[in-house]
DNA sequence: CTCCGTGCAAACGATTTGCACTATG
DNA sequence: CATAGTGCAAATCGTTTGCACGGAG
C-alpha cells in the first residue's frame, strides 16, 4: 500500500483498459465486477474476468474510478470519482446515486472522533427501489 | 427471508451462544467472526467457527446483536443495536463508534430519492486511528 | 422425547495470484 | 526491447451448508 504511492509503475494504455472504462460509464446501477465482465465479454469475448479484477483495481487506485463499499457481498464501482451517496435497494441489491450529497455537520463530530485524524466520510441509503416495491405490494 | 418471519423459529440458549454474547460485548474495535472465534476458542476451546457464524447470523436476526456492513473484506458485529455511526481505519481496518450520530437531513433528500422507499441510512467515516497515524509519522 | 444447536469437513462464491505468453510505449 | 498487461487455471479467503451426533426445554 505504501510502497505502491512510492514506486509507482508506468500505467499502459491496452485495449481491455480502455473497454472497462467505457463500459464502466454505461452500465446502470453500478456494476459488480463480474456484471461487467458479463457485459464486455459479448463485445471482447476473449477477456477474463481476472483482467477486469486487475483493471478495477488498478484504476481505483489511480483514481479513474471509484471502488464503492457498500452493503451486500460484492463490491460495486463507479466511473463517476466526485463524491456523492448512494441508495441500496435490500431486495434487489442495485445501486443508485442521491443527488444532492445530504450536508453533515463534519466540525460536530471532531469533538469526538476519538483519536481519529478523519479523512472523509460515506453516506449509504437503503430501502426498496421502485421495481421491487411494486413486487412486493403485489 | 420471507419465510423467516412467518415460522419462526423457537432459540434455545445454549452455552455457546451465551459466551458468543458476552465476547462480543467485551471485544473491542467489532470484532470480525473470526476475531471473536480467536478469543472464545480460549475459553471454549472445541468450539467451531461455524457455530460462531451461525449464532451471529440468527442473533442478528434476532435483533440482539447488529451486523455491520462497512469498508474491508470482513463483516463485522456489534452488540449494540442502537443506532449509531462508526470510524473505519483504512490502514489496520479497526471499527470504533462516533457518537453523537450526526444530524443529517431526510428530508433534503426525499425529492432526490428517485422512487426509492427508503427505510434507513448508514454513516461511515474512515481515516486513520490513534495509532495508525502515530506509525505512518515516524 | 423432540427438535434446535453443534462440530466437522466439504462446498461455495468472490477475489487474487503464479505462470508463460502478448503487446504497449 | 523492456516490462506492463493478458488469459488461464489454481489458490486463497471469508462464509455457508450437509450430516450425524449432542443437549436444552
Amino acid at each position: 500500500m505504501i510502497t505502491n504511492c512510492i514506486m509507482k509503475k508506468q500505467l499502459r494504455m491496452t485495449h481491455q483498459r480502455e473497454i472497462i472504462l467505457k463500459e464502466l460509464q454505461v452500465a446502470p446501477f453500478h456494476p459488480t465486477a463480474d456484471e461487467l465482465f458479463a457485459r464486455i465479454k459479448t463485445k471482447l469475448p476473449r477477456i477474463s474476468l481476472a483482467t477486469v479484477y486487475r483493471n478495477l483495481e488498478i484504476l481505483s487506485e489511480a483514481n479513474l474510478v471509484k471502488k464503492i463499499a457498500i452493503s451486500g457481498r460484492q463490491k460495486r464501482f463507479d466511473w463517476d470519482i466526485e463524491s456523492h451517496s448512494h441508495v441500496y435497494c435490500i431486495e434487489c441489491q442495485r445501486v443508485d446515486n442521491i443527488i444532492p450529497n445530504p450536508k453533515v455537520d463534519f466540525d460536530a463530530i471532531s469533538p469526538n472522533n476519538i483519536g481519529y485524524k478523519i479523512s472523509g466520510c460515506r453516506i449509504e441509503y437503503f430501502g426498496l427501489c421502485p421495481n421491487c416495491e411494486r413486487l412486493t405490494k403485489k
